[in-house]
DNA sequence: TAGATATATTCAAATATTTCAATATAATTA
DNA sequence: TAATTATATTGAAATATTTGAATATATCTA
C-alpha cells in the first residue's frame, strides 16, 4: 500500500461516526443494512449516506445492492494492508 | 485505545506531510531534528511546526529539546496499540 | 552582549469537511 | 399504478484544517 491509499483510508477512519459504522457492521456478522444505521447514529439520513460513501470509496467498506436496500461488508483484506503499512512505519 | 484515540492517531495519520514525516524520522534512525525538515517538506517553517504539533498531540511522535533543536522520536508502542484498535475492527 | 539560528505562536486567508433540508431515484407493496 | 420505503444527490451553511507572513522566544556563537 502506497502513502496516497494510507492517507485516504486514514481520513476514513478518522471520524467518530465512521468508526461507529464499522463497530456496527462488525456486530452486525459480515454485513448490515444502511437502515439499521439510523438507530445508531445521531445524523440525518443524507449525513449517513455520505459517511458510508466515503468509507467505500476508501475500499475499507463494499457493498451490493438487494432489492431497494444496500448491504454492507467489512473489507479485512485491506484492514490488513493498512495494518502492514503502520507496522512499516515503525522503526 | 477508546475510538478517541483511534479517531486522533486516525486524524494525524490522515495528511501526506504528516506521514513523511514519520517516514522521515524513521528513515533518520530513532530521532530527527526539525531543521531536516526543511529540505524534505515542501512547506514553511510555521506549517511544518503545525505538523509536528499534531503528531505530538497524537503522541505518535515525542520529542525532547535540545539546545535550540528539538529532537522527535516515533512512539512504536502506540503505533502497536493503533494496530490492535484497527484489528479489533475486523471481523 | 549582539547577531544568528531553531523552533513556536498568532492571525488571517484558502481550502476541505460535516451536516441537513430538499429533492431525486429506484424498488417494493397495496 | 399510486403510495411507500430505502438510498443517493444537490446545494448551502457551519465548522475544521491547512498554510504562510509576521512575530516571539530561546539558545548558541562570535
Amino acid at each position: 500500500m502506497d502513502a496516497k491509499k494510507a492517507e485516504k483510508i486514514s481520513k476514513a477512519l478518522a471520524d467518530p461516526n465512521r468508526l461507529t459504522i464499522l463497530k456496527e457492521i462488525k456486530k452486525s456478522r459480515q454485513c448490515l443494512y444502511c437502515v439499521d444505521l439510523n438507530n445508531t447514529l445521531n445524523l440525518a439520513q443524507p449525513s449517513i449516506a455520505h459517511h458510508l460513501k466515503l468509507l467505500i470509496e476508501s475500499e475499507l467498506v463494499t457493498s451490493d445492492k438487494e432489492g431497494r436496500n444496500v448491504r454492507y461488508y467489512l473489507n479485512n483484506k485491506l484492514m490488513d494492508e493498512y495494518i502492514r503499512f503502520i507496522e512499516g512505519l515503525k522503526i
